[in-house]
RNA sequence: GGGCGAUUAGCUCAGCUGGUAGAGCAGCUGACUCUUAAUCAGCGGGUCACAGGUUCGAUUCCUGUAUCGCCCA
């Protein structure tokens, strides 16, 4: 659609512009231009009939109106917008630059700050400069680019065009900034772990493959930071977290994104209880500072997120929405069937959780706490004391939707050993690889711990309304148009 | 991977049971020193996603392809 050989005529009316600026000595793309404010800023001090206020404001031009010796322009910047008056008594000879402005093109302009008759806080230009020509037609004014491909392939223009993306993606940023703040205020210490591993572990997923060339060695993106996060608990940091991105090679969804970013906290001494309650504190606090009240909309559906959240146990919810008891297998799977569950020659504990996410899920609308997980899904947990067969496991559910994951932290390196050898014998998959290195720190002795993953974009879905992940992923992953750039 | 839906001017969208396309915005020309999606007058703008098929005739019906969205695996 924007094939940059085809200059169509509004480029080449755009293109006639930008000669006539060079023709008249100026560059159209500008260079440092100093000492600007942010609109909204400007807007915020405006003292009201006060004839000795200035103002320097740049930004890109998303309205204009040209009423002949007097034109007005709507300047768009990363905190909003400003009005800009320009008129021909003011400007003299930069009058003649004035006309050739157009939609999209990017100012620096300054001049005395007052309003207008009808009131809007205005800057009345005796000075302005071309910063950068918008050489392609901008979209619709009014409604916006709407063209969900377009704004999702050409981001750059939806940001600017559509201010609520803007706004998004400012409150993720927001979002992340106050997970880290709790967390440090909480002695927990950032670090980074490899995105490039030799063995992908740390949870069940197909990973991608890339290859070291110098090494001739192939590694994997990883799929979580668990394993290195651990071994950092072997090696004395205590409550240590890290966010950054997994790669899990697997299908698109409104709620997958095959790289997608994963908050993790690990606190040595604690347990699964006091990750839920750490899961309750960083969501009450993003949600306190962050957004209005604690009942959101999100997909149609209202979530409630007064704390403290409902705690649910695995067997209890499988009892109440699957009507089938846990340890009655033959029940299991005749509800397995009934489901359209692929069960034959599946494992118990496989065909128990595919019930679970069929008959379950959807009804965790506000948030949930599902607690005590069957031990034949949680090889990297410990298990109950009192009962083999549970792992001290939890995920959170908000709206149907898995927004976090965290055990009580199994660290005898014996029976992580073991776990680790029944998954791989499961497994198909040319990764199924045993992380010697792993089991080796344990051997050295990890403390008793907590662990807790955080999905941050999903958190970001919630958080702004938006059911689509890739409305919260500024460049989510699109096939690439056949035959688009061959260059 | 399967099912359903969408794709029409630079952008946002109409287009009925088949008779080769319309509006608003943007653009161009003109008017206008207080507009707020400025207004008014005039003008230009289309490979109807792409490739086949049916038909006297296809944006419309059929098949395939591409991309996106939704649902399912």
């Amino acid at each position: 659609m924007t094939n940059t050989e085809d200059i169509n005529k509004f480029e080449k009316q755009r293109h006639e512009k930008l000669a006539q600026l060079k023709e008249l000595g100026i560059d159209p793309y500008g260079s440092k231009y100093e000492g600007v404010e942010l609109a909204e800023e400007i807007k915020a001090r405006y003292i009201e009939d006060d004839p000795n206020q200035r103002a320097k404001a740049a930004g890109r031009i998303v309205l204009l109106r040209d009423i002949g010796k007097l034109i007005f322009i709507t300047l768009r910047d990363s905190s909003g917008t400003i009005q800009v008056g320009l008129s021909k008594k003011l400007l003299e000879e930069q009058w003649q630059l004035a006309k050739l402005l157009e939609l999209g093109d990017t100012i620096g302009s300054e001049g005395q700050l007052g309003k207008t008759k009808t009131g809007e806080i205005t800057i009345w230009v005796d000075n302005f400069a071309f910063l950068s020509k918008c050489l392609l037609n901008p979209p619709e004014k009014f409604h916006g680019l709407a063209d969900i491909d377009q704004r999702y392939r050409q981001r750059y223009v939806d940001l600017w065009a559509n201010p609520e993306v803007m706004e998004r993606f400012r409150k993720r940023s927001a979002i992340i900034n106050t997970i880290r703040e709790v967390l440090i205020s909480k002695g927990f210490l950032e670090v980074e772990t490899p995105m490039m591993q030799a063995i992908a572990g740390g949870a069940a997923a197909r990973p991608f493959i890339t290859h070291h060339n110098t090494l001739d060695m192939d590694l994997f993106l990883r799929i979580s930071p668990e394993l290195f996060l651990k071994r950092l608990l072997v090696g004395g940091m205590e409550k240590v977290f890290e966010v950054n991105r997994n790669f899990r090679n697997e299908g698109l969804s409104r709620q997958h994104n095959p790289e997608f970013t994963m908050m993790e906290v690990y606190q040595a001494y604690a347990d699964y209880n006091v990750m839920m309650d750490l899961t309750e504190e960083i969501f009450a606090t993003c949600i306190e500072k962050h957004c209005s009240g604690t009942s959101l909309e999100f997909d149609g559906r209202t979530i409630d997120f007064t704390c403290p959240w409902r705690r649910a146990k695995y067997a209890d919810l499988l009892k109440e929405y699957a009507g089938c008891d846990i340890d009655d297998i033959a029940a299991v799977r005749k509800k397995a069937k009934e489901l359209n569950i692929d069960e034959a020659g599946m494992d118990d504990a496989i065909v128990i959780n595919d019930v679970f996410e069929a008959t379950v899920e959807d009804n965790l609308v506000n948030p949930t706490f599902v607690i005590d997980y069957p031990a034949e899904l949680c090889p990297l947990t410990k298990r109950k004391k009192d009962n083999p067969k549970i792992a001290e496991r939890f995920e959170m559910y908000i709206a149907g939707m898995e927004l976090a994951n965290a055990y009580t932290e199994l660290n005898d390196p014996e029976v992580q050993e073991e776990n680790f050898r029944i998954q791989l014998k499961g497994q198909d998959e040319t990764m199924a690889t045993m992380d010697n290195d792993f089991i080796t720190a344990l051997k050295y002795g990890m403390p008793p711990a907590g662990g807790l993953g955080i999905g941050i974009d999903r958190l970001v879905m919630v958080l702004t309304g938006v059911a689509s992940i890739r409305d919260v992923i500024l460049f989510p992953l699109l096939r690439t148009i056949s035959g688009e750039p061959k260059s």
